[in-house]
DNA sequence: TCGCGAATGATAATTGTTCTCATTTGAGAA
DNA sequence: TTCTCAAATGAGAACAATTATCATTCGCGA
């Protein structure tokens, strides 16, 4: 469970605080966790990290290419642990159950589209808002 | 300049406030517009309004399907006229320029990867962040 | 013109996130 | 090992966007 290699060539210091919460993503049965998902699930787990720290950790992890960012409409934003494939996001609006899809001819389409209006891109951000069919949706989550 | 008509139909009480914020979509240079800009824009134009209502008077729009809104990563969500058809957004980072595209080809498949991941779609935003070409670009607006 | 429920204004409260600063920590030097 | 000190953390204040509260005002039908 101790990885401080990670954490090193990723150019950041292996501090306790930074060990649990990747460890969180690395363990966690959620694959996307806002900060206060992550904040709750290390209290729960006895692990005590300020929620101060659990924002600067997440925010330097983003930076340095081991999580990646996304803000769905819930408000708070969101981190995975980045696996370096793209991919985009539907998200259940009743139960907030994300699924992960990947299509190529989207993002064709998305270059293509910039490209004509003269613009270069640099990232884009695809969300379907829908509505799931698990026998246990309906309970609003996240 | 007045409209009551667009109010009434919409099952809206035709009040002051709300005119004067319909008629600042309906005429302001700027299509896409935060809550803030809509306050700002009707301060300056000698029009007062509490921001607290500008807020009201946009949620009400919205669900009355008047107005769009969007969240782009900016933080402040901004809202448009409801021109019944949809469109996705480019947003250049460096000074906030909006363009807007439609791509038939991205619609058909999201419903697509919607279906195939067993999710009834409801509504999706596409956003695509870049850098324009704007030769008076760069300077932060938004 | 009246009356009353709906809308508004002023401002407090909430939410998510960032900042400040005193204290602690971890990695390398001695 | 122990020492050193910049970097990291914790606690809580500060912030920005948005929503809630509630007394006052307004629009519209009787
Ligand atoms: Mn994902
Ligand atoms: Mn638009
Ligand atoms: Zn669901
Ligand atoms: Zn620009």
């Amino acid at each position: 469970m101790h990885k401080p290699e990670n954490l090193k060539n990723a150019g950041l210091k292996s501090t306790l605080p930074r060990l649990k919460v990747l460890q969180l993503f690395e363990t966690s049965k959620e694959r996307h966790l806002s900060a206060e998902d992550v904040y709750k699930l290390l209290v729960s787990s006895g692990e005590v990290v300020s929620l101060a720290t659990v924002y600067r950790v997440l925010t330097q992890f983003q930076q340095a290419g081991l999580l990646m960012q996304h803000h769905f409409e819930s408000g708070k934003s969101v981190f995975e642990l980045n696996s370096g494939e793209h991919h985009d996001h539907i998200v259940c609006l009743q139960c907030g159950h994300v699924e992960e899809f990947f299509d190529a001819a989207i993002e064709v389409r998305q270059e293509k589209a910039a490209v004509e209006h003269d613009f270069a891109i640099r990232d884009h951000a695809l969300y379907i808002y829908a509505d799931c069919t698990k026998k246990n949706c309906s309970r609003g989550s996240r």
